[in-house]
DNA sequence: CTATAAAAAGACAAAAAAGGTCCAATAGGT
DNA sequence: ACCTATTGGACCTTTTTTGTCTTTTTATAG
């Protein structure tokens, strides 16, 4: 239970993947679709929700592309996570108030709360720049290549 | 994202109606299916489910029905939620060694190891008996028949 | 031993979600 | 104009979810 789909994963690859080129510079869905081991037409499709949340900026014609619209450091794995899978519910009754009529008597509601606000809380503690650095000096281009 | 799925819910109302019932009563799944707002059909694949992994005992025949095997209060919810759900995976990288290859390189492993640790130690620290107990003294039996 | 009562097992099926593909349209550069 | 690249939308396939239905097994009562 409580798995991160495919697309989640390749979204934070390809978030992973452009943060770790030289700012401002742009990449086409085929590079990064090759490089992070994605399937060409499904990335654009991924790439095409971030640019709708403003996470990344795209660029159309010759010479376009995409790249990181914000700093990779000020970016948090919960913003890219949320922006393609939609808001951290662990139960559908914490949806909205009202959506279950149990939610003010039922214990479980509160559990499944604090499951949510400490996914959130780690989530949102982590920013892409750090993920990005990798750790023990790897270099991180063998990251998208092993694939 | 990170939904419990309607199995999973159902299969914590079972749990709980039953620790509700005085101990070593037997239910009938229609009894519990009604009671608790279940198909019934598919509450019994569920209550299957349970006694296969002895949180729950059955009898058959006449007079037969379902009961807790164990005590409520020794009943974690990380145990009736994985009993139905499988176990807590936030990411199918953390599934075995080697599933990713990723695994010793990339960061993003360790956040959703920390993820899947922190759920597990929540969900592991609140038992039934506690769920069952609900608060500020409402009526147990609202609970379920509120739908 | 037979009728009845209940869970168990397994096959089946509809609906939703996941995981993609394909193509026409649009916008930008040369 | 023409090429290039993203955008948008329709479409499709596979898997998972959410069930149902039927048959079998086990137990009890008469």
């Amino acid at each position: 239970m409580m798995e991160l789909t495919r697309k989640g994963e390749y979204a934070i690859r390809a978030i992973l993947y452009l943060s770790r080129q030289p700012r401002g510079k742009l990449s086409l869905v085929g590079e990064i679709a090759e490089s992070a081991g994605i399937p060409r037409t499904f990335l654009s499709k991924i790439l095409q929700q971030f640019t709708r949340t403003g996470l990344v900026a795209s660029f159309r014609g010759m010479g376009g592309g995409f790249t990181l619209a914000r700093d990779p450091a000020g970016i948090t794995l919960l913003e890219v996570v949320e922006a393609i899978e939609g808001p951290v519910l662990p139960n559908r009754c914490l949806v909205g108030e009202g959506t279950c009529e149990r939610d003010r008597i039922c214990r479980v509601h509160e559990v499944w709360g604090r499951v949510r606000d400490e996914i959130v809380a780690i989530l949102a503690g982590v920013t892409i720049e750090e993920l990005a650095r990798g750790r023990e000096g790897f270099a991180v281009d063998d990251l998208t290549r092993s694939r």
